[in-house]
DNA sequence: TCTTTATATAACGATTGTATTATATAACGT
DNA sequence: ACGTTATATAATACAATCGTTATATAAAGA
């Protein structure tokens, strides 16, 4: 019996990652452009907290980096992580954004 | 609030698939050629009905296809899969497989 | 027909993932 | 200093996932 290698290990991870409905569609907004945290909580109709968590995830993975400007924190994708060119590639695959919607918050 | 696009979830849950390291390291396998369940029975450290399972779970999302022949079943990748090209593209991004196993069952 | 081999299904338990509510922290504006 | 807004964390509940063992089915061979 083999034991699954590392690399196998931790494309699964960063499938995982990927593979929730909202931080799939989190990750595609941030492939436009920059969202802060309230953004993402009226956009979805999920508590605030459960949007932190999944930010959360994906910052600690660092699919996402973060910037705080005066009260608001900023998240935008991560150039620099081992995946980010297949990460591109799974987000383009999919049907584009309908609108860009105006920011709000 | 939006709700999650059909798009997003087709793709995230095509991804939820792929994001168990058993799961995965069948594909890669199934990659390279044609493997029976016993094969990876014999392959990994989990027992017969986990590894049914997981090819059950391959199934029914048509990611494989599967042929009988005598006792053995053997599956193949689905080269009609709508993600087909997409699921090459991750697994060629992982590292190639060692050496090709000869057949044993 | 009976045994063996290959595979699938059922029942169940442990672990993990994701939501909620309540509360804490940090920055801003008055 | 205080109230408001933006965000994070903790505690908890529930659902989904993945493993196991026991058992069923299907084909092969004696």
């Amino acid at each position: 019996m083999i034991e699954t290698t590392n690399r196998v290990d931790e494309m699964s991870q960063f499938l995982k990652l990927l593979s929730d409905g909202t931080r799939l569609e989190i990750l595609r907004r941030l492939h436009v452009r920059e969202h802060c945290v309230c953004d993402f909580v009226e956009m979805f109709d999920i508590s605030q907290p459960a949007v932190s968590r999944h930010l959360k995830l994906l910052r600690q993975s660092q699919i996402i980096l973060e910037r705080r400007e005066r009260q608001w924190i900023y998240f935008r994708l991560n150039p620099d992580h081992p995946q980010h060119d297949l990460l591109l590639t799974i987000l383009t695959s999919m049907e584009p954004l309908p609108v860009p919607a105006p920011k709000s918050c």
